[in-house]
DNA sequence: TAATGTGAAGGAATTCACAGCC
DNA sequence: GGCTGTGAATTCCTTCACATTA
């Protein structure tokens, strides 16, 4: 007999560490608590306590935390925080309030504390050893980085096609060929994998990733992956990135145009580069 | 006198293409059009006609409707398109209507209408030139990009403060020092700023970039950047991304671990790992 | 008194579902 | 019949505002 958990029904007091529960969504009403395979949901159970939105943010308060904690500051408030983070600091709470209630009401929250809150949270008190694959321009810069932005994240095995590069150390790591990927990736315990290759090769290498066992994949190629529901895809596109800031600079011309049709509107001297400005009643 | 526009109130009928406006929120209701200065709102004017998160899907179908195009694709329709991006299909069509209806009912969409709707959206029409300062791992991988992903956003000017550096040709282009940032972005009218230095040096970079007129800046430095209202920063940081992916692995693994607590429990075998399963009622 | 933590309100983005058109 | 375009419903995220607590 198996069972699976149904989503917004479980809840697991976990060992040690207090009142600190793993929570799903807020309430559903009449759910049982564990079914009989058979009538499972379409999508697959995700425990969402978190938005992911917020951790994202986690993220950044954790580096502006540690930069503190550096500084020895040893205590803060949610707006001083919310500050350095570029955020507003009710989101700053309503984000620390997921984790749980680390704060202290008139003095603020205890900079260590937070630190070693949000690593917790965030899983950064397992190591998280990195692949790469694709050792070309990027591949070689991420390699370099050595261990990674921030430790935790040691890079562990690269891979390339390319002959010439087999055994060749980049950052201190030998490359590897990429049909050795599953067996390389099982013994080195790698459970991040960096997608640095031309796009052309990006889908089959995520498909060899995958079915190496690595189930989160940061992807820098231009190329839309297709993966099963288990695998955690994050995308770095740069052409995105740059097509986004392209818009606002559009955008902003747009407005700047704008504005002057409505001066020279007001002005009576007629239109420039627009036809017609149509005011709402 | 000077004026300028509020939200919500201001629609542009643009010169061309038919009756395509420029629209803003919804409605705006007692609104007045024009204001002098002085009681402006406390936030600057936006132009939201279209949600930022349909931009940057925007830039995705793009690059997916260019691909198409390369293969003498003519027509798509949105469900097949939804599927090559990664979206579901009435969210693509919801994105392309901010744009306008380029679609034909009961066949699909002109792969070379879309194509050329979208870069005109996106601003892809006119050039960008891009500066990047720091040219260290990173600024060399970017700039040997060589035109920058995608074409439309060439690079144009190297910084760097390493007097090694100065003139030497990177991906084409000579680096120059920082500190004649604004002469050269002006003479090479930069719209587009990345900063690809290290931490420490990030924000007196991004100030420099602003006062030398750059409205857009790509950061890959893991640093909060403080800038004014007017300026669009995009930032592309690993060290979130790795933490992203890393609290994924151990939701997995959460997850795992309660689904594994159930079953225990259903089977009478005891806890393992975990204290108690506490079932909503 | 000062600042957290959080219901509740508000807004934005997503998804549904179907009218309208080819 | 097939597919777009879009109001309406829903879900998710943000912000407000204040009761609560050290």
């Amino acid at each position: 007999m198996r069972f699976w958990v149904g989503e917004g029904e479980l809840h697991v007091v976990k060992r040690g560490e207090g009142d600190d529960v793993v929570t799903t969504t807020p309430a559903a009403p009449d759910a049982v608590a564990v079914h009989e395979l058979g009538d499972e949901p379409a999508v697959r159970e995700r425990a969402r306590a978190i938005p992911e939105a917020a951790v994202a943010r986690l993220a950044v308060y954790l580096r502006v935390l540690s930069g503190l904690a550096e500084q020895n500051v040893t205590t803060i408030s949610s707006e001083e925080l919310s500050v350095a983070a570029g955020v507003n600091s009710a989101k700053l709470r309503k984000d620390l309030s997921y984790i749980g209630s680390y704060g202290t009401r008139g003095v603020g929250y205890d900079v260590d504390v937070l630190v070693s809150e949000i690593e917790r949270i965030l899983g950064l008190t397992r190591k998280h050893s990195v692949a790469v694959v694709g050792i070309g321009n990027l591949g070689h810069a991420l390699a370099n980085y050595g261990g990674f932005p921030s430790r935790g994240f040691p890079v562990a095995a690269l891979f390339d096609v390319d002959p010439d590069l087999m055994g060749v150390p980049v950052g201190g790591i030998p490359v590897s060929h990429i049909d050795e990927i599953a067996s390389v990736c099982a013994e080195r315990e790698v459970s991040i994998g960096v997608i640095a290759t031309p796009p052309p090769a990006a889908q089959a290498v995520c498909d060899r990733l995958v079915s190496a066992g690595v189930q989160c994949i940061l992807n820098f190629a231009p190329v839309v992956l297709q993966v099963p529901d288990d695998v955690e895809v994050r995308k770095v596109d740069l052409a995105v990135e740059m097509q986004i800031l392209s818009f606002h600079v559009a955008r902003r011309a747009d407005l700047a145009s704008a504005e002057q049709a409505a001066v020279d509107a007001m002005n009576g001297t007629g239109m420039s580069g627009v036809d017609g400005v149509v005011i709402r009643p």
